[in-house]
DNA sequence: CTGAAAGCGCTTACAG
DNA sequence: CTGAAAGCGCTTACAG
């Protein structure tokens, strides 16, 4: 079955099927509803590939997951908590608006060239690139060819430098206030000896959660020490390794603020089974609010960001590019909340109750 | 950049080009060399669209998730916990195999069209579904147009009386063994008064772990009670209302066998608010062994469900049928493995050790 | 308002 | 071994 034949069957010309099936509004009302009825009679598509040959949008965009774990890491934690209600309410955002949506993994370098063979191939119309290890000269590549990007979690700086022509859009979340709000509610909770487990620094959000960390400390004249800063690269292994040495080395501090859910319940696993106390022995805070965070005995005290949001503004800002003629780089940022659950307490002898803060 | 200006900078034609792209056996060396060398500079990428319309698959499989969550529940907790990891294996599985996947959710009988709709717009060479409340009669009708269909978690029997012509594979875990496994774990245990809390009965897997409960029952000579009978459909909410009920209602089993794993960590909070000791005071078993088991407190002794496998041999069923002209229906049965962690225990008196079984 | 025709970028018998 | 040509199924100026 293709247009042809509705034509036929019709008594009109393929032109005029392919009208309404475009919603032209010069076809006479009559006209129409007589070749809908051909159309709906015979459950009749137009193929797809010959509608692109012929000019049209694909009206699918990809998306593409650049995995920090390894490609035979069957546990790859971090994605499946952290990207999976990403990767969901994307696919939701875009089929709610008849999109489709092509998504593809990124495990290397070298898997990095899909995004480009994908375009090139002419098989998705933009793309939402979320994860690690942007290969930004790629994307900038394929933006400058005109087809328009949503990246996560990305430094605007850089793209604003890096991308000299394009249709861009920047989805980030406010991790500096978030990271700020936690650390002035452990403060508030009278620590003064606040431990830091960071992320990924080559990942704009496990930089700029490590730097406002820092930056809030000096403003309220606490310094932190060497052995206190731990290095978990956002991997729960690393994170857990890491603590295990803080542990050996002697003086813990009275919190620790991981930069991520997934170091932090690697934290609280490795202090749980060296007999340390959480929150008595020690505070720990995480970030993201994955879906473990509440289940999870003591519930992790985290900030939330807000994925889902984020999910729907990329593809919001993706599409609406589709419609532009002019280059534009536009830059968001999603609020964070800070989340209060059980985990972290006032320091003892502090005189300050968890709950002065719930309130 | 098209195949007539590769052509030309090569100093062939069209037909030599496309050639060299698809690989044809006719061609020499020398000419190969010349006109991938071309290819490579310029990086051409054939057009797919123009390559389907011409004759050629589409290289892209269809996932459609049907979601047994409301659209606008924000949780959609199920389906995160349990059919993120398959989503990311069927994305590696055909990503390794130079196939894209075009991914869907399914959330009502509406939304069923989609997968039709995929298919007459030729966007998609072949499908797999997984989720619950399949509309077999859609698959049924889209399988006898020829297009390949690899179904999770459906009954072979069904299948077979249902879908008279068609290229579909079923891939199934034992559930039936595995719920087996289960249950004589904990009656070795000695346990007998065990409760069940049942899944989707629209559900392959809801059907058969409920079935195998009663049948291994009968087999040992237990009986069960009504009031240890619940109904918590695979949803943590429902979960957590039956339990309620039955604690309310008085005696409790010594052990409670929960159809997915969600439901056990809904009944583990009920029972922990309700101060009711796990394993101490009741036995909570689960199914699928998603991410969250092994974090919890006590860590959950469940039953594991080979997602990842699952996942790979549907795509690999798929890729194979479509190699294939004569129809053909499969049924695949992937093994299921106990998991014995810390939610179940002996029942007291029975000077029985947990120990015995982890051995 | 509507049809005939060109064109989108490939692939593949066909003929040589 | 290789090129000219037909054809895949649409859309959209163009002409009327």
């Amino acid at each position: 079955m293709k247009s042809e034949d509705i034509a036929r069957l019709a008594g009109v010309s393929r032109s005029t099927v392919s009208r309404v099936i475009n919603n032209y509004k010069n076809v006479p009302e009559e006209t129409r509803r007589k070749v809908m009825q051909v159309i709906e009679r015979y459950q009749f598509r137009p193929n797809n590939s010959a509608r692109v040959l012929a000019g049209k949008k694909t009206d699918t965009i990809g998306l593409f997951i650049v995995s920090i774990a390894e490609k035979d890491n069957i546990n790859r934690v971090y994605r499946n908590n952290y990207f999976s209600p990403f990767v969901d309410a994307v696919i939701d955002n875009a089929n709610a608006n008849g999109i489709y949506v092509l998504v593809n993994s990124i495990y290397s370098l070298q898997d990095y060239e899909k995004i480009k063979r994908a375009f090139l191939e002419r098989r998705i119309d933009a793309g939402i690139v979320v994860g690690t290890e942007k290969e930004i000269d790629v994307i900038a590549q394929v933006a400058s060819m005109g087809y328009p990007f949503s990246i996560i979690d990305y430094s605007p700086e850089e793209i604003v430098r890096k991308i000299k022509k394009g249709k861009v859009a920047v989805i980030n979340s406010t991790d500096d206030e978030g990271t700020r709000k936690m650390l002035e509610y452990l403060i508030g909770l009278g620590h003064k000896e606040i431990g830091i487990l960071s992320g990924r620094m080559n990942t704009y959000s496990g930089r700029i959660r490590y730097d406002t960390y820092l930056k809030v400390l000096a403003e309220h004249g606490i310094e932190t020490r060497k052995e206190w800063v731990l290095k978990g690269e956002f991997i729960k292994k690393e994170a857990a390794n890491e603590v295990m040495k803080m542990i050996n080395h002697g003086k813990l501090p009275t919190a620790l603020f991981c930069c991520n859910d997934d170091m932090a319940l690697s934290a609280i696993e490795v202090f749980r089974n060296e007999k340390i106390r959480i929150p008595e022995d020690i505070s720990v805070a995480g970030f993201d609010d994955i879906m473990p965070a509440s289940l999870v005995k003591p519930a992790l005290t985290t900030v939330r960001v807000p994925l889902y949001s984020m999910a729907r503004k990329a593809v919001e800002e993706v599409l609406k590019m589709l419609g532009e003629t002019s280059d534009n780089i536009s830059i968001h940022s999603l609020e964070t909340e800070l989340i209060v659950r059980d985990s972290c307490t006032a320091v003892s002898g502090a005189g300050i109750t968890n709950d002065s803060f719930t309130a």
